[in-house]
DNA sequence: CATGAATGAGGGTTCATTCAT
DNA sequence: TATGAATGAACCCTCATTCAT
């Protein structure tokens, strides 16, 4: 498109860069495909030849970028797990505390727009997460990290309590801003998505590390 | 059988109990099958024939006991929350806060051998359970209850505080426990199933609405 | 049951008679209602199950009576067409063209009352004939025989005329029979069962063999 | 492919046209298969693996043109039923003794090399007909309405009576019609295929309505 | 690269048949 | 005899995967 001056020969000197170009977004539609199927309708329900209608690309296509279902499922973890941890990085100017709040929040809001993480988080049977290695491992570790950083900064900086059990703690957060995050989406009367309730969490949790 | 009482009658009441109990117990080893399945692989992964394995019985007389699956799986459900309910009702000599206490942790204990309730407690809409009508729903209705009376007893008995947004309080409580019973049966470095978090977790809740 | 003095003992001298005659009903229950749902439901349709229910006895006193599925079939169908030739039998004051009409309208009431015996006549599929030797191959030369008898019986009383090709015209006779006959139990508003269609198939008759 | 007309672009419309052609072919093979075993075998015998044997392709291939078994046994009836009308059809210089004479040699012929036309115009609603909407139901009137046309056309040139129950005589027509082209492919020694008998039946219609 | 027609293993379910009681 | 619990083959259907084009 950037090249008005390629001639009209089929294997021109820069098609390959177009070709690739347009390969790889190819590439990303299906990720992204597979991860609103994954998300609405679970591992079995999420078929390949839906994932590739909606991706627009024919069912065939889909092998070329990806081993198999498999593969193409541990991928988008992977990739849904980064942006969510990323999204979750505390802001510089945030003080511990904020930084805590803030995180749950940012969470949250996360995955109001990607349904498929709240089950990933639950480490839903529906996923098959037992079929693939290390994605489905390394899903909650550096979410951990991330809150077990900004406790041990509080407590450096006099904010939280110095006699914490960081680990036990940063996993009690973590858990909750899971589970709250998981019920963000949802339209079910058993799990109300209730800023009250998800007030009273932060508030439990900035009461249990508050100096 | 060969009992000194059995009465000598032909059409005794022993002879056709027989039979009968043995199909009673198979009926139950099937739910047992299918609550291990349904917890390890989801509904889509707990297959008929991987049950009817399991339970050392022919694919089609589950169909002699249950209309189909759906039903099979929907009676699972049913009887599971059943009984951890009443696996967690608190004992009249308990204090609110033991009560709270007490709770979370016969909740962790009842599910150590019921791998399949954390799934059910997850509650994911994907895992199918919008299938089945009542079981799926009532789910987790009983327990908030439960937990909303212990607090609202706590705050009469001056144990508690008395401005708690008993609630939303409930709803943190019952998530939080539902959590880590769900971590109890896992073999998961992701979710370890530590007793000092559990304990933190304790803590924590104790703490919120201790006066 | 005329042994009223019959001893209470259970292996009595008068059981076996006893015995045999309760076992001959049951064995007519049971082909009554394979009957009944063959009729209404098709070979396949007619489980071995739903028969032995309607017949009020078990699954597996059936195979005490029959080999199997196919040959009560087999039985069925025999008995079926016996019963109908015998409904259909000349009165010995009927006139030949009386003799005709008669035969024509007692086989239609007597499908009215055996919806199972059109779907034979018409050598239905779905009956699977082809499984049974005989019995499908004997249901309908008797109804020509005796349809030819009345034809012959006709010419030679000078009530018919005498150059009809006799064997082709009692095949179109019995055809036209069987197809009405067959027609008398449907709720099918493209097969009416309108008696006065039934006339005019009686005066094509007649008036196509009266001298 | 190569032949030699082909154009060189490479989008050519000839170069998708031979897989779709492949295919076409493919379908109509089916169709022809399930044909085939529902004359012979009815709507239960006919099985998807047999059909689909019989076509020479995978069990699935089914599926990738009819949505289900139904529908395609629907197709099947819908396909027969038009090409057996259009063959009946009288031609322009027929009388109408002729045409109703024409009819019936036709719709004879017709079923010789249609084996299911027979079964479906014996119509047996335990042939699980009812399972189809129109397909079913409007099989036998277009043919019944074709007869009452010519023989009013018949009455109105004086070449019929003039007092005939039209509506009856042409179900009776029908009905006969029907009969003996199902019997044109039977090897059943019940059911001659006799050409005798044949003319019997024409001549016997004839003979009814004739002035 | 890209397509989508084609495959076939495996899913849930039904039902004729057997056999311990 | 009579029962009905139990079996397993066979049904219809879905879908991950392949391959000729």
């Amino acid at each position: 498109m950037s090249a008005d001056a390629s001639p009209p020969t089929p294997e021109s000197t820069t098609a390959p860069s177009r070709r690739r170009e347009e390969s790889e977004r190819k590439r990303r539609r299906i990720l992204e495909a597979a991860q609103e199927c994954l998300g609405e309708r679970g591992y079995a329900g999420a078929t390949v030849t839906e994932i590739a209608r909606r991706a627009g690309v024919s069912n065939g296509l889909l092998y070329q970028f990806f081993t198999n279902k498999e593969a193409l499922i541990a991928q988008v973890l992977e990739a849904i797990v980064r942006d969510w941890v990323r999204a979750m990085v505390p802001r510089p100017e945030e003080s511990a505390a904020e930084a805590l709040e803030g995180m749950f929040r940012r969470s949250v809001d996360f995955c109001r727009s990607h349904p498929l993480l709240p089950a990933l988080l639950r480490g839903d049977p529906e996923l098959q997460l037992t079929r693939m290695g290390a994605a489905g491992r390394d899903r909650v570790g550096p979410h951990r990290d991330l809150v077990a950083a900004i406790l041990t900064r509080g407590i450096e900086a006099g904010e939280f309590r110095s006699d914490l059990d960081v680990a036990s703690i940063a996993d009690v957060i973590c858990q909750l801003q899971s589970d709250y995050s998981g019920r963000a989406y949802r339209n079910d009367a058993d799990f109300p998505d209730d800023p009250r309730i998800i007030d009273a969490a932060i508030a439990m949790i900035v009461s249990a590390v508050r100096d």
